[in-house]
DNA sequence: TGACGTAGAGAACCAGCGTTCTCTAGGGTA
DNA sequence: TACCCTAGAGAACGCTGGTTCTCTACGTCA
């Protein structure tokens, strides 16, 4: 197994454990049990775990931001796409294994003492928030919008990870329906602004 | 020192501690030397760390639920009630060690370890949203605006506590006003429902 | 005053875990 | 075949932290 391939399988592994069981709850034994990757070259691959957890995030990060940016983008009206981001949470709310916002959930756990994960968290979040802004430039509406899309959509996570309400993304659905209406209204009232 | 004052000055530390650092990162030892009160009573009063937790996480629902209902209730008019949730949270952002919602945090910690942790960050957000139906019902608007606040204030606390933005609440409270107004507008053009 | 019960301080115990070390086996090369 | 390098398995190490134990001191009651 080359070099490549063992950082995969390890983050693979990583990804599922931390998500999945938090990290702390997660360790380097863990790993290697189900990466079939010796501690040896674990540790040639991440010097530290803190390593691995930043890896972890960053990975989740991109590919997180790809498979939303992929169902958004497969939308061509650009109110359409801010909805489409709604759209997309109820599906990965449904995911087997679900728990919530993987960010979140690591910053609730180690934002306090790790400046590693309060970095990731923040960096995640600001991302998600230039992207829902970019979607309200591209239809037309104002910045403040994407604020208030961003607040409805990191509620739905929070509420769909600690109730499990599965309605819970419809809800939101609905709320970026009647903020983007309110917007455009506005947008029509004074459209020099 | 009698047993009440014991249990509440270890309380006390336990809050300080657990929302501030963390649940996992705070030792019985740390929450002996600040509430100075000795591991032997520690172990009295609370069997294992686990109902520490537990017992802190009750007490501390009740306090939050009580300071949110005292500002809201301050208010005579039903629908600005809704409005004052938000007034309430733009305070306790600004609260020096303003660190995000307990629940929220503890439920990322330990949420898939500790069914103690799951059920009261359960329990604390289902009371949350009844309360927020009865606010809505009271100012006779339909319950699936409730649904709709929750999913604001959870994302601005969540918001707030990550990227510190102190703004997060007044956006929350604005697209609270204009989802309210969606709600009174679709109430007059259905009146009977 | 003397025996007793209680409470606190802190050591002790034990398990878990991040990280490193050791030992061994296998494979490539002269 | 003999040597050497590498990688893996898993033991070892050191630290932390939950929980319990021990020892001492003090206050109380006969």
């Amino acid at each position: 197994m080359d070099q490549g391939a063992a950082r995969d399988q390890v983050l693979d592994a990583a990804e599922e454990l931390f998500y999945g069981r938090g990290i702390q709850a997660v360790g380097m034994d863990d790993i290697r049990s189900l990466s079939g990757v010796s501690l040896k070259r674990l540790y040639q691959l991440f010097a530290t775990k803190d390593r691995l957890v930043e890896a972890y995030l960053e990975r989740r990060d991109l590919s997180w931001r790809r498979r939303l940016a992929d169902h958004v983008e497969a939308c061509d009206d650009p109110e359409g796409r801010i909805i489409a981001v709604f759209d997309w949470l109820e599906r990965w709310f449904a995911e087997p294994g679900f728990r919530g916002c993987a960010w979140i959930n690591s910053f609730g756990e180690l934002g306090a003492t790790s400046a590693t994960v309060a970095t990731q968290a923040r960096r995640h979040k600001q991302a998600f928030r230039s992207y829902l802004e970019t979607l309200a430039a591209e239809a037309d509406l104002p910045r403040e919008l994407a604020g208030q899309l961003l607040l409805l959509a990191e509620g739905a996570m929070v509420t769909a990870g600690i109730l499990g309400a599965p309605e819970t993304a419809a809800q939101a659905r609905t709320a970026a329906g009647l903020l983007v209406e309110s917007a455009r209204r506005a947008r029509r009232a004074a459209p020099a602004e």
